[in-house]
DNA sequence: GGGGGTCAAGGATACG
DNA sequence: CGTATCCTTGACCCCC
């Protein structure tokens, strides 16, 4: 039994597809094409094709947190098409007429909200027209001719839906994004700190570019759908062994690439580069990806337990190998930056941001289309500054901070890199830990906080 | 092959005049479409697959002559299941990964002999396919639908393009690859029981059993297809940088555990088990497998660079951990492991059946069919046994010295596993030398041989 | 290429 | 438990 559990791994592996890495968004299982707006297989394909033709309502007997796989995806419908709408199938694109061919109007992804996802779950589908409040072409209209603009896969109603309080003029705010005259160029780390003293003006107007809000939206969605699904296996400490462990940090790095993956994938401007920009990027942001998210952890105890097991190695190992001194510095500044997102209290929405700016400023050398690389970045750092300076008006230096640390995780992540190969288990263990700190038993060195 | 044509024939000729598509084939009911390629109706459809799935063994109380209608078909299971495979209901038209919908590649009833179905009904069958005469070429086993995924390709006749290389009978070769031609899988648990007693009047002669020769050759094979990709990639060794080295370690991993998958999917006898079984024995048994591959690796300083290491880390570790004595008797014993490989010489042969005897030789607690693994445990003892005693006549004692090292491969690698986790880094090494030495000179503690 | 449909796989469930 | 009915599923296929 636990063992078995301990290598779900291999059977994962079973059924996992290696020469192609385009899998289902919903199940994992080998994708075979857009489907309804997304990648995803035939087997999803058919799920939600049935399940919105037919009206079919759902229940879960579960926690509706089943998760989703080749082999148990049929082991619950609602939560598969719970996660068939999360990761943006668009109902839209099922033809009530059933006529097969013809007009391919490039029906995308629609990310709805959760309370939209609820209500078509519970059978109370509005199926049409949600709340296009007067727009006579319908929603969304994805066949305009915007000319593949950053805003294809805008959600109709989430921010409208939340009553008309917030919305301010929305023609200014619409320019402002669409338009790269009004976001001013902001280069990336050295220019964020001068692009700061101008903008006070907006802190004071506590506006929110709907725009802006959209994109934060989809981040956050973005977020939302690579939940880890490391911690349920870890978290029943059954007996474990060097092995078992062994498997579930193979596991976990597998897993920790394939969300990013997934995460770049559900980014809203996914289909505005190549698979290799990708790739690049991710391969040279990875370490601070998974950095940032070590430090949004909840568990506080997790850096500083790192800290304490990186002094006990310096103790410990400093008469052979000669780069600990740098561990202690890394260690001193990964204490610092813990405490500081701590002090700050970052929220779920900068995270979102800031871990898209970062991944978005690594080096573009040789990329062809730096430029439509930079107007990403600078609309998402638009983004996060009118975030922070609407909802903490009284902290101006916020955003300005949020890039000090993004640039602290720059330094840190590749000192990191640097550390010999000797201290590997010290990267492991961060990332370990930076999840659950579940093993802390099994491990030296733990410290309280 | 003439009999068996002329009773397809008369089946196929018998089920024309009587089937309208719509009534039974077997009861007479009606039928709801084609059921494992007959048309039949629900009842005998789900009667079939309980059968057949849970292996099922029925005995008629009467003369085997029972009439099946519709009001009669369910007062002889025997007669039942009879008809059924007389009918020619396909046994490969049942998925053991039970995964539904789809469509199945082979479509079409089997017609097999009447030997067969009473092997089948003894309960004697292993899944080969002995006289397909009946659809098109459906002697491979595209058994369940694959949208592309992982699937063993069995290369049709792999064993002939080796020649005659060996010095042994070429006739007695050709005639088991004549075999092989007709029936892909030949049947070796009976064979190797009746064999086995005798085994020593072979060693006398310098024969070599044909089945035992198949199996090998099989076992060959399926060594030959999992190739390791990784070497490749590391052997331009561009500016290893810790980062591109950690990538690797969990690449290679990954890479591990999915050729061991694949060596079991080949596995003549895959189908003859459940995937949870497989799972299991791959669970316990990974790390063994993993030392053998590395004992086998061509390059002779690995294992003394591995000691070097141990050594090396014993000295610098034993203050603070405590399991360090064992490390160092660990790193004798393989150094001592290591050095009985090379006196030994041991074959490619030697290695494919120690590396199934091992995986089969797993706890095997809570398992159905201890008995179907026992007999194949033997079978393949008696295959290295004979190979030994043929190829190495000199050396009486050379088939217990393997297997002797196959013991010592499991108390040590369970002695690894033991190791505490903060020496993982060794384990990792274990497994990163075993394929090439090329990283030794970023690793400490190398020593030249 | 992404809609739709097909139809044999497996699954659920009431019956005995 | 085995049976049989009905339902769900999904790899292929066709269509534009
Ligand atoms: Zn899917
Ligand atoms: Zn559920
Ligand atoms: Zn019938
Ligand atoms: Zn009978």
């Amino acid at each position: 039994m636990s063992v078995t559990a301990g290598y779900k791994v291999a059977i994962r592996t079973f059924c996992y597809d290696r020469s192609d890495r385009r899998v289902c968004l919903i199940c994992g299982d080998r994708a075979t094409g857009l489907h309804y707006g997304i990648t995803s297989c035939e087997g999803c394909k058919g799920f939600f094709k049935r399940s919105i033709f037919n009206k079919r309502v759902y229940k879960c007997i579960r926690d509706k947190k089943c998760t989703m796989s080749r082999k148990q995806r049929n082991r619950c419908q609602y939560c598969r098409l719970v996660k068939c709408l999360q990761m943006g199938m668009n109902r839209k694109a099922i033809r009530e007429d059933g006529m097969p061919g013809g007009r391919n109007k490039t029906t995308g992804p629609v990310y709805i909200s959760e309370e939209a996802i609820r209500r078509i779950m519970a059978g109370e589908e509005f199926d049409d027209e949600e709340n296009t409040s007067g727009n006579s072409s319908g929603e969304c209209d994805p066949s305009s001719p915007n000319n593949g603009r950053i805003d294809r896969n805008i959600s109709p109603d989430s921010p409208r839906s939340s009553g008309s309080s917030r919305s301010l003029d929305s023609n200014v705010l619409k320019d402002s994004c669409l338009i790269s005259e009004v976001s001013t160029v902001i280069p990336y780390l050295p220019a964020c700190f001068a692009y700061s003293s101008h903008s006070l003006s907006w802190t004071e107007t506590y506006s929110f570019n709907v725009h802006s809000q959209s994109l934060l939206q989809q981040l956050l969605q973005a977020e939302k759908t690579k939940q880890l699904k490391f911690p349920v296996l870890i978290q029943n400490r059954c007996a474990m062994t060097p092995s078992k462990l062994l498997a579930l940090l193979c596991q976990l790095a597998d897993e920790l690439l394939f969300q990013q993956i997934m995460w770049i994938k559900q980014l809203p401007f996914f289909k505005e580069m190549l698979i290799r920009h990708y790739t690049c990027l991710l391969g040279a942001s990875w370490h601070e990806l998974v950095l940032l998210q070590a430090l949004m952890s909840r568990d506080c105890q997790v850096l500083g337990d790192l800290c304490g097991i990186i002094e006990k190695y310096h103790v410990s190992k400093d008469t052979i190998h000669r780069c600990t001194d740098e561990a202690v510095e890394v260690a001193k500044q990964l204490n610092y930056l813990f405490r500081k997102f701590r002090q700050l209290g970052v929220t779920e929405e900068e995270y979102v941001c800031m871990k898209v700016i970062n991944f978005l400023s690594q080096d573009t050398k040789g990329f062809s289309n730096v430029a439509h690389l930079e107007q990403l970045k600078k609309c998402y750092l638009n983004v996060c500054q009118e975030y922070t300076a609407s909802q903490y008006p009284g902290q101006p230096t916020r955003f300005v901070d949020l890039m000090a640390c993004l640039t602290m995780i720059h330094n840190i992540s590749g000192k990191l890199l640097g550390i010999p190969l000797h201290q590997l288990p010290l990267l492991l263990k961060v990332i370990l830990h930076s999840f659950k700190a579940v093993l802390t038993d099994n491990w030296p060195g733990q410290m309280q906080e």
